[in-house]
RNA sequence: GUCCCUGUAGCUCAGCGGAAUAGAGCGGCUGCCUUCUAAGCAGCGGGUCGCAGGUUCGAAUCCUGCCAGGGACGCCA
């Protein structure tokens, strides 16, 4: 069990008791809040449930503070429990426990930092999902970061976790794809054609044309216009489709599931669904088309479902696309990862989900705000439908992978970001990516002399380990599970990005004071090595959490 | 007009289930390479936490109003 559980689970047992024997009156006990000290002087934990208390109880907070100590049993993890004004009880971990928990990080190797929030419940992570009639720019490769960072920390955290693409494959966008494609393939055949008003304009489009040409020649102009259009738009489809794929596995995002708009209507879950909704009330005809009352439900307006020439819309695929998640296959939760244009459909579609009898709390939806492109001052465009588009393979040529990830994870998704190029690039060599793995790095390079040197430490006795830099750097390395357990509650990769820093900087300011491998004390040598092993496997399980690589040199 | 996100150090951002002198990186200024990678370390300087009220023993954190920036309000997706 995590330590920090236990500190709660002490203090909660502590104050119940101080109840149960009369001397804290029996008023009812908050939530512990547990939180680290900013000075060291206040321990590891300190807790304000005294001062939390106070005014139940009418006592002063620091008689409460004594008279919770008092109950709190010795533990072999913490050396001293102290009262500390204005009511505050500090924990102080002891020296050698954290020593011994040298051993605790090796023996549990890659799976240190794991907890078991999850239980095993089963959840769904939905991200990127863009349609595919064109490439992906930077604003998508931000969802998709932070889906892949988001789906290993679940999993770290107990959840049994699947990742999923929603690949929008009917509507009227791919008509609209469709034709544009159709236009290019004439135009490119030496037809004269123009592109639809709703068309896709971009140059890409163009390229489409022009490789699927390089590959079937011109037999789709032989077909009648309208099974052109649809067969020529199929293969254009499953190009841009492959694309994306290719793109997003270069910043190593990969699904466990591919997921057919279409096939919500082959298999009648769309009609099923609809008839969920009907058959509750929230389904009304008016003007010549299909409405979901969400009005009903405290929405500020009706949304159409089924258009008035018969077609749905695309809040009527997402509703059965929706029950599929929950009905079909039955996820425990579901979270879509949209961007910022799509934040107006979040409170529709969680009312659409209570419609159909599920509790809303079991879809979260996280909204990954705008990004703006720069180039230095300028700022680049990214409309998918103009021809000025950088895509995010352009970015990641230019920055790498590693460098993007890091950037789009070292921000919280809430807020707007500037994803300046030049700036990723220029500052490179004092780059938080580069100071995160050039701690790996340098712990790989010490292993590499141990090995050169033939040093066995497997009998390293880590109770030497009691100087304040390995112990700084031990007490860093065992929040890592408390790390993952915030990110997963709070669906914030971002927090994992901040953790790698510091736990770097512990790492850094004591291979500046400790010499690991020493002629002069073999055994402090063999000590510390453990510790380095230690610390290379909470950075690395750090880098690869957010998806990035930890390299053994740079 | 309604709704969502944001406003914290020169810049980019953490912190926002309230609590002990508000943090990091970058940039600026000082020092530090005979031994495991200086893509590093140690230190200095830098803040009316957008503004105004309110709740509280205590507010960057909660509530209300306002201001500023971005986004959404389609029988597009």
């Amino acid at each position: 069990m995590a330590l920090r559980h236990k500190i709660i689970g002490l203090l909660t047992e502590a104050a119940a008791k101080a109840q149960a024997a009369g001397k804290l009156p029996a008023v009812t006990l908050p939530d512990v809040a547990l939180e680290h000290p900013q000075k060291p002087e206040h321990g590891d934990y300190a807790s304000s449930l005294p001062l939390k208390l106070a005014r139940a109880t009418r006592l002063k907070p620091l008689d409460i503070a004594g008279v919770i100590r008092k109950f709190i049993p010795a533990d072999p993890a913490i050396v001293s429990v102290a009262v500390a004004p204005p009511g505050f009880i500090n924990f102080t971990l002891d020296s050698d426990w954290l020593s011994r928990q040298v051993e605790e990080v090796l023996a549990s190797a890659e799976t240190f930092g794991n907890v078991d929030l999850g239980k095993g419940r089963r959840v769904q992570i939905e991200f990127v999902s863009v349609n595919p009639t064109g490439p992906l720019h930077v604003g998508h490769g931000r969802g998709a970061i932070l889906g892949s960072a988001l789906a290993n920390i679940l999993s770290a955290a107990g959840f049994a976790v699947e990742t999923e693409y929603y690949i929008n494959n009917a509507g009227s966008q791919i008509e609209a794809f469709k034709h544009s494609l159709y236009t290019r393939y004439q135009q490119a055949l030496g037809v004269d054609a123009e592109l639809p008003a709703n068309g896709y304009f971009g140059g890409y489009m163009a390229d489409l044309a022009q490789a699927i040409i390089a590959e079937d020649g011109d037999k789709y102009s032989r077909l009648p216009e309208v099974e052109a259009i649809d067969r020529l738009g199929e293969v254009g489809l499953k190009k841009m489709i492959g694309q994306i794929k290719t793109d997003l596995e270069r910043l190593g995002v990969t699904f466990d599931t591919w997921f057919s708009e279409r096939s919500l209507f082959k298999n009648g879950q769309y009609d099923t669904a609809m008839t969920l909704l009907k058959e509750g009330g929230y389904i009304a005809e008016k003007e010549t088309a299909t409405w979901f009352v969400s009005t009903a439900l405290g929405e500020n307006k009706d949304n159409v479902v089924v258009r008035s020439d018969g077609s749905p819309t695309y809040f009527a695929t997402d509703i059965a696309y929706h029950y599929n998640k929950f009905v079909e296959r039955k996820f425990d939760q579901v979270i879509n990862i949209w961007g910022a244009d799509h934040q107006g459909h979040v409170s529709r579609m969680k009312a659409v989900v209570g419609a159909m009898g599920i509790d809303p709390e079991r879809l979260k939806v996280i909204i990954s705000q705008m990004v703006t492109l720069r180039r230095g001052g300028e700022l680049v465009r990214i409309s998918k439908r103009s021809g000025d588009i950088i895509t995010l393979s352009e970015v990641v040529d230019e920055v790498g992978a590693d460098v993007s990830r890091f950037f789009f994870l070292a921000r919280s998704a809430d807020s707007q970001m500037d994803f300046d190029m030049e700036l990723a690039k220029k500052e490179s060599a004092e780059n938080p990516v580069y100071y995160v793995q050039y701690a790996h790095a340098r712990i790989a390079s010490i292993l590499t002399l141990a090995a050169e040197r033939k040093i066995d430490y497997a009998d390293g006795d880590v109770s030497l380990l009691t100087s304040e830099p390995e112990q700084s750097l031990i007490r860093k390395m065992l929040l890592l599970p408390e790390v993952v357990e915030m990110a997963a509650k709070s669906l914030g990769p971002h927090q994992l990005a901040y953790y790698a820093q510091e736990l770097a900087t512990m790492f850094h300011s004591f291979y500046k004071q400790c010499r690991v491998i020493s002629r002069d004390d073999a055994g402090l040598s063999k000590a510390r090595l453990k510790l380095v092993v230690a610390a290379k496997i909470a950075l690395s399980r750090c880098l690869h959490l957010m998806g990035m690589t930890a390299p053994d040199t740079m």
